[in-house]
RNA sequence: GCCGGCGUAGCUCAGCUGGUAGAGCACCUGAUUUGUAAUCAGGUGGUCGGGGGUUCGAGUCCCUCCGCCGGCACCA
C-alpha cells in the first residue's frame, strides 16, 4: 500500500506504486492536463517517477506561485534549445545548460559560432517543438552504458561529464523526441507544457568549464516564463533598466564621458564631479567623526616595494609602470603598502592601536580590456580606503564599529537592503589554522553583534585572511558589491610592521582593509542608477532651478537664486525668454529635483510657484518658507531618499541642459556654490 | 585577454546589390513675454573610429589596429 497525502489533507490509498501523472488522472482530467511535476515530501518529481512509499505530495502546475514553476519551464526550454540545435545543426556537440535569473543557457561546442541569424532559425525550431508537445521520458541507466552512449554519438564533453559524477550516483536521462540529455531533472511530462513565452536573448563565448584555459563554446542564453505576458513584462524590465543606465544617464546629464585615449578612465564634468565630491566630502566627514586620520601617499612608488609586498608577483601583469632615472616605478595599485610606510614612521605602541589611517587614494589597475564597463569596472579610481591597525583583540570591536557606520552611510544613501557575504579560509592560504581560528571566529561575531544578514561563501576569502564583502539591493532589486572588510596579517609582516606590547615586546599588528562605497567611481554609477538619475535634493549636481515666467519677474528671480545659493543650495537662474512649458520640460529632463517658477505674482507677492522633480503639482510659498524647506531637505536624511528612490522613472532622452542663451554666461559660472572644484 | 556584435553630425538613427552623405532633436541667428514637460522661421555642422588594400570609383568589399556593447575569464 502507498498512501499519498494531498495538500488538503486528504489521503489516497494505492495498492502499489503510482505516479505523479496516476494521481493527477485520479483527481481530474484538469489537473492531469495542467500537471507539471509533483512535490513528493518536499521534493521535486517527475510525474512519470513511480512512487513506491507513502508521502506527501502537491501536484505542481504552472499557476502555481513558486519558483518551482519557473525552475521546470526554464530548465524544459534549455532542453528544447539543445533539441533544437542538434536538429539544425548536428555537427554540434551539447555540454551543460542550466538555470540562471530570469531564464536559462546552454554552452554548445561546434567550430562554428552562431551568427544572430542562426538564434532565429533556432528559436523557430524550438517553437515547433513545443507545437509537438514531445513527451520527455526520464530513464535511468548504468553508467557505462551512459558514457558509451553519449560518446557513440560524438558527444565527448557530455561523457566527459558523466565519467566525473560520482560513483553510485544514479546516472538519469531524458529523452525527447530523438534527442537525449544527461540530466538530473525535473522536467514536465512534455514539450507543449513549455508554451511560447520564452525567447532567445544573446550568444556569447563561454570557457568549457569556466576555465579560460579551455577551449571556448557557444552559450546561448534565453528566458522562459510562464506565458507571453509575463515574458512581454520582463522585456519591459530590461528596457527600464536600460534607461537608468549610468552610461546613458552619465552623457544625458552631463556628468562624466570616457573617450579612447584614456579607456577605462573617466573625465568628470562639472555635474558629475559635484556629485563625486558630495560623496567623497560626506565619507570624509564620517571617517573624521568615527576616529579615522586622513593621509595622502605617493601615486608613483618603486618596485622594490611591490616586490616586498607581493603585488609585483601577483599583479604585476596589471600594474602600470613608468621608467626614470633607470629605476622601474609603478602607479600604486592599493594604498595599503604606502600606509603601512606611515604606520613604520616612529617606534608604535598599543596605546597608539587602533589607528585608523584613510586614504582617498587614486589607485590605477591595468584591468583586462574586455572588464571595462562605463563607471562601475574603469583603470583609475579611488576608494574610501582606510586600514585599521589593531591588535587581534581589536578585531571584533572594529569590526563591529565599521559595520555600524557602514549601514549607517548605506541608509544615508538610500539603501536599507543589505547583505553580506563572509568569506572563509581558501584552500591556498597564509597563515597557520591557529590565526584564521582566531580571524574568522572574531570576524564572526562581530558581524553577528552588528545584527548582519550572513551569507557563507567558503574558500572565497583573500589569501591572507578571511574578508566581509557588502552587498546592497538597489531599487529595483539588483545587487551591488560596494564594501568590504579584510583581516590581513599578511602584509604587516611582510613590510615589517610592528608595536610594542604592555609586556614591552614586539608584536605584529594586524591590519583590517576597509571601504564602505568602494570605489567612489563605481558608488557614483550606482547611484545614477538606482535613483535612475534623480537624485535626492542633498545629492543632486543641480538642486534647484529659479524660472522666469515673463522677463517682469527676472529681478526678483535673480535675488531667489542668490538666497538660495546663500542657503548653501546648488541653483542655478534661467530667465531665458523660453515659454514656462519649455523651461519645465528643460529642466525636469535635466532631472533638477526642485523648479522654482517666478511670474509677476509671485515678484509682487515675494513668493516662489514650487514644483518638484515627478510631481505635476505646484505650491505658491513664501520665499522664506521655500527656503527653509529645501534647507532642510537639502540635509542628509534617510527616510527622504527612500522615499525619492521609490518615484517612479519616466524615460527621457537628450537632456542635454544648458542656461538658455541670454542668461548663459551667468549661469555657467554658477552652476554650483560648491568651490571645491574650481 | 577570449568569443560574438557594433563604430555615419553633439545625441538618436537612415543610407538596397560599391557611384561621391541624409532626418529629427541639439546648436547658432532672428522674431515671440509666454502660468508649469517642446513657439515659429532661417542657418551652421560630418576627412562616415584610425591605418592599409581591392577598384575608374569605398560609408558600403578585404586586412589590420583602436574603442564601445553583450557574455566568458579576471577583479589585490
Amino acid at each position: 500500500m502507498v498512501a499519498l497525502t494531498l495538500p488538503d489533507g486528504k489521503v489516497r490509498n494505492y495498492p502499489g506504486p503510482v505516479t505523479g501523472a496516476d494521481l493527477a488522472r485520479d483527481i481530474g482530467p484538469g489537473l492531469a492536463k495542467a500537471a507539471l511535476a509533483i512535490r513528493v515530501n518536499g521534493k521535486v518529481w517527475d510525474l512519470s517517477r513511480p512512487i513506491a512509499e507513502d508521502a506527501t505530495v502537491a501536484i505542481v502546475t504552472k499557476k502555481d506561485d513558486d519558483a518551482t514553476v519557473y525552475d521546470i519551464i526554464r530548465h524544459d526550454t534549455a532542453h528544447i534549445l539543445a533539441e533544437a540545435v542538434k536538429e539544425l545543426y548536428p555537427e554540434t556537440q551539447v555540454t551543460i545548460g542550466p538555470n540562471v535569473e530570469d531564464g536559462f543557457y546552454y554552452d554548445f561546442a561546434r567550430k562554428e559560432p552562431f551568427t544572430p541569424e542562426d538564434l532565429v532559425r533556432i528559436e523557430e525550431r524550438m517553437r515547433e517543438i513545443v507545437k509537438r508537445n514531445e513527451p520527455l521520458v526520464r530513464e535511468v541507466w548504468e553508467r557505462n552504458k551512459a558514457v558509451a552512449f553519449f560518446e557513440a554519438q560524438g558527444e565527448k564533453y557530455k561523457a566527459e561529464i558523466i565519467a566525473g559524477l560520482p560513483a553510485g550516483e544514479d546516472i538519469s536521462v531524458y529523452r525527447q523526441g530523438k534527442f537525449v540529455d544527461l540530466c538530473r531533472g525535473p522536467h514536465g511530462p512534455a514539450t507543449g507544457h513549455v508554451g511560447q513565452g520564452f525567447k532567445l536573448m544573446k550568444i556569447a563565448g563561454a570557457y568549457w568549464r569556466g576555465d579560460s584555459k579551455n577551449e571556448m563554446l557557444q552559450r546561448v542564453y534565453g528566458t522562459a516564463w510562464r506565458d507571453e505576458k509575463e515574458l512581454a513584462a520582463y522585456l519591459t524590465r530590461l528596457e527600464e533598466a536600460e534607461k537608468r543606465d549610468h552610461r546613458r544617464l552619465g552623457r544625458e546629464m552631463d556628468l562624466f564621458h570616457f573617450q579612447e585615449e584614456a579607456a577605462g578612465m573617466p573625465f568628470w564634468h562639472p555635474k558629475g564631479w559635484t556629485l563625486y565630491r558630495i560623496l567623497e566630502d560626506f565619507i570624509r566627514a564620517r571617517l573624521k567623526h568615527s576616529g579615522y586620520v586622513e593621509v595622502h601617499t605617493p601615486q608613483l612608488i618603486d618596485r622594490s616595494l611591490w616586490e616586498q609586498s607581493g603585488h609585483w608577483e601577483k599583479f604585476g601583469q596589471n600594474m602600470y609602470t613608468t621608467e626614470s632615472e633607470e629605476r622601474v616605478f609603478a602607479l600604486k595599485p592599493m594604498n595599503c603598502p604606502a600606509h603601512i610606510q606611515i604606520y613604520k614612521q616612529g617606534i608604535k605602541s598599543y596605546r597608539d592601536l587602533p589607528l585608523r589611517m584613510a586614504e582617498f587614494g587614486c589607485c590605477h589597475r591595468y584591468e583586462p580590456s574586455g572588464a571595462l564597463h562605463g563607471l562601475m569596472r574603469v583603470r583609475a579610481f579611488t576608494q574610501d580606503d582606510a586600514h585599521i591597525f589593531c591588535t587581534e583583540e581589536q578585531i571584533t570591536p572594529e569590526t563591529k564599529a565599521f559595520c555600524e557606520l557602514l549601514l549607517d552611510v548605506y541608509k544615508d544613501f538610500g539603501f536599507t537592503d543589505v547583505h553580506v557575504k563572509f568569506s572563509d579560509r581558501p584552500k591556498v592560504r597564509a597563515g597557520t589554522d591557529d590565526v584564521w581560528d582566531r580571524a574568522e571566529g572574531a570576524l564572526k561575531a562581530a558581524a553577528e553583534a552588528a545584527s548582519l544578514k550572513l551569507m557563507l561563501n567558503p574558500g572565497e576569502g583573500a589569501f591572507y585572511g578571511p574578508k566581509l564583502e557588502f552587498v546592497l539591493r538597489d531599487a529595483i532589486g539588483r545587487d551591488w558589491q560596494c564594501g568590504t572588510l579584510q583581516v590581513d596579517f599578511v602584509l604587516p609582516e611582510r613590510l615589517g610592521a610592528q608595536y610594542t606590547a604592555e609586556d614591552g615586546t614586539r608584536q605584529r599588528p594586524v591590519m583590517l582593509h576597509r571601504a564602505i562605497l568602494g570605489s567612489l567611481e563605481r558608488f557614483t554609477g550606482v547611484l545614477i542608477e538606482h535613483y535612475a538619475g534623480r537624485m535626492p535634493l542633498w545629492l543632486a549636481p543641480v538642486q534647484a532651478a529659479v524660472v522666469t515666467i515673463t522677463s517682469e519677474g527676472a529681478a526678483y528671480a535673480a535675488e531667489v537664486a542668490e538666497r538660495l545659493k546663500a542657503a548653501g543650495l546648488r541653483a542655478v537662474l534661467d530667465t531665458g525668454a523660453e515659454k514656462i512649458t519649455y523651461k519645465v520640460r528643460e529642466h525636469s529632463l535635466a532631472k533638477v529635483p526642485a523648479i522654482l517658477a517666478i511670474g509677476k505674482r509671485e515678484a509682487a507677492e515675494r513668493t516662489v510657484s514650487l514644483r518638484r522633480l515627478g510631481s505635476e503639482r505646484q505650491e505658491v510659498l513664501a520665499l522664506e518658507e521655500a527656503l527653509a524647506r529645501l534647507g532642510a531637505e537639502a540635509q542628509v536624511g534617510g527616510q527622504r531618499l527612500a522615499a525619492a528612490a521609490e518615484q517612479d522613472f519616466s524615460g527621457t532622452r537628450g537632456a542635454q541642459i544648458r542656461a538658455p542663451k541670454q542668461t548663459r554666461e551667468r549661469i555657467d559660472s554658477e552652476t554650483t556654490n560648491d568651490d571645491a572644484h574650481s
